[in-house]
RNA sequence: GGCCCCUUCGUCUAGCGGCCUAGGAUGCCACCCUUUCAAGGUGGAGACACGGGUUCGAGUCCCGUAGGGGCUACCA
């Protein structure tokens, strides 16, 4: 029987879904289980299809789908069928299948093996409160009773008939097999009273019809494993493989990750990202965030930590997920995305950064940007960090100000000391024919060393003098592409205000 | 409570009985480099949850305990 487990020598084409319910903004869980169920697809030349369950009418928010697809396009998932894509075997809404769900439950009331339950709430809720949980008391009433019933307009749900002895044996690609006592589990509602079918109805029949040969879930389906290993069995389809996803677990290992961490902070006082939409206006990179989560309860191998997703797929299996749930380790993604920046072409990033300023009241001069940008991609982690390190560069030079003294003014220096290498700059600079960023260098560099301060001491007033910032890209390629005159202007504004003040 | 799953450095992980004196990454610390901030380089501290087995040999297999996670809805 080793062949069980295996999940690339089915004959059966590999097709994988992600089944999410339109229930609001993505959750980053739903999305790294999809990210292995879309990998796999790839992996194997299959197909990966987005179906929406919305059986539960009380619960769908409108928009939800527009959200998912937005989190998939920005991820670069492609979806080969679903609402949006079409497909031979849609529609991919559940809500337009009723009639299907509908003939089977019906098929399956007529063949034995379920029944109409007209038990109410308040009766479920004694029985929970007595029993702990469904007694079974319509399972085996004549079927003249069911019908007589029905036929007074008594509302009803279609339960499945779950076997009351023996075990069921569920084989899960990650974990093998897994053992149920079948007198754990209860008559599950198929189909409800409204008409819509439950998750445990709707999943088998379109996972049927939509020719799915791989199941990936999170394990919070695994204790409902052996339910639908039996309707399957009732229905009579060829199962598909499952395979029970971990999930993620709040950073600190404690809980399940979940929609309201977004709105907490982590240790050092930094909002935790959660939705797609989070990671998006955090700043991140998606490849970044495609590395950052396939690297989690699955690797590439070889200590390679940084790899593509085309990468990812040549490699990845459902076999090697890792059977275990993680805490969700959101530090490595700063790390990974300031890689991501670092190795980022220029004019990709240039484009992802003049958005950002411009929201930020700047205006962007394109060729300006390219010419700053590789100044600033080892020192981003995240795109953001563009506003506050570079931002100066496209504010309106002619209304520019010089920073206060204390900007001014370096470590171990004073007001006299900083005048004087201003002053002394302002010839050096002036003098020079070109206005590199080395010769710059190597001219100050010699300044410094006749008037006998530190390069740090002297390099350190030019910055705060040029960019009005104690932080900076470095001095004399940021003086470079101010260009002398304004160069020049500045360095006399900040002496003029640093006169004004130690006078 | 019952049932199911999981358990290697703080965290993400490699390890599929001897190659492990347990490897990598991140985070942290130190040093180097250095015009700020970074990046980069070098080094350091840091783990097989515990207890029994099986075996010549166990991080790797089995059992138990503990801890963690989940399910126990006419939600998915």
């Amino acid at each position: 029987m080793g062949d069980r487990n295996l999940t690339s020598d089915s004959d059966r084409p590999v097709r994988t879904r992600y089944a999410p319910s339109p229930t609001g903004p993505q959750h980053i869980g739903g999305i790294r289980t999809a990210l292995f169920a879309w990998l796999f697809a790839r992996r194997h030349g299959g197909q990966f299809i987005l179906r929406i369950e919305d059986t539960d009418q009380k619960r769908t928010i409108p928009g939800s789908i527009e959200m998912i697809l937005d989190a998939f396009d920005w991820l670069g998932m492609d979806i080969d069928e679903g609402p949006r894509e079409g497909g031979a075997y849609g529609p991919y809404v559940q809500s337009e299948r009723l009639e299907l769900y509908q003939t089977w439950a019906k098929w399956l009331v007529e063949n034995g093996y379920a029944y109409k339950c007209f038990a109410t709430a308040e009766e479920l809720a004694e029985m929970r409160k007595q029993v702990g949980g469904y007694d079974r008391r319509y399972r085996d009433i004549p079927t003249a009773e069911s019908d007589d019933l029905e036929a007074r307009g008594l509302p009803y749900v279609i339960r499945f008939k779950m076997p009351a002895t023996g075990v069921t044996i569920g084989e899960d690609i990650i974990r093998g097999e897994v053992e149920f006592a079948n007198d754990q589990l209860q008559d599950a509602v198929l189909l409800k009273s409204d008409g819509f079918p439950t998750y445990h109805l709707a999943h088998i029949v379109d996972d049927h019809y939509m020719r799915i040969s791989h199941i990936t879930r999170a394990v919070e389906w695994l204790p409902s494993f052996p339910l639908h290993i039996q309707i399957w069995n009732a229905l009579g389809w060829e199962k598909p493989q499952f395979a029970h996803m971990p999930v993620f677990l709040n950073p600190n290992g404690k809980g399940k990750l979940s929609k309201r961490n977004a709105q907490f902070t982590d240790a050092d006082g930094k909002s935790v990202p959660v939705l797609v939409h989070e990671f998006i206006e955090a700043g991140y990179l998606p490849a970044a965030v495609m590395n950052f989560l396939s690297n989690i309860g699955w690797n590439f191998g070889d200590n390679e930590e940084i790899f593509s997703t085309a990468q990812a797929i040549e490699r990845f299996d459902l076999k090697d997920v890792n059977p275990a749930n993680s805490a969700y380790p959101i530090a490595k993604l700063d790390w990974l995305n300031s890689q991501y920046i670092q190795r980022a072409d220029v004019d990709e990033l240039s484009q992802l950064l003049q958005p950002i300023l411009e929201a930020a009241g700047y205006t962007v001069d394109e060729a300006r940007l390219q010419r700053v940008v590789p100044l600033l991609q080892v020192r981003l982690k995240s795109t953001h960090d563009v506003v506050p390190m570079a931002g100066f560069f496209f504010a309106d030079w002619s209304s520019f100000e010089a920073p206060p003294a204390e900007i001014l003014i370096q470590r171990k220096m004073d007001g006299d000391g900083t005048a004087e290498i201003l002053r002394g700059a302002l010839l050096v600079l002036q003098a020079l024919d070109s206005f590199k960023h080395d010769a710059q260098y190597a001219a100050m560099s010699k300044f410094a060393k006749a008037i006998g301060y530190k390069n740090g001491q002297v390099f350190g007033s030019l910055r705060a003098a040029v960019s009005g910032q104690k932080v900076s890209p470095p001095t004399f390629e940021t003086m470079e592409i101010l260009g002398k005159d304004e160069s020049l202007r500045r360095i006399k504004l900040a002496l003029q205000a640093l006169i004004g003040q130690t006078d």
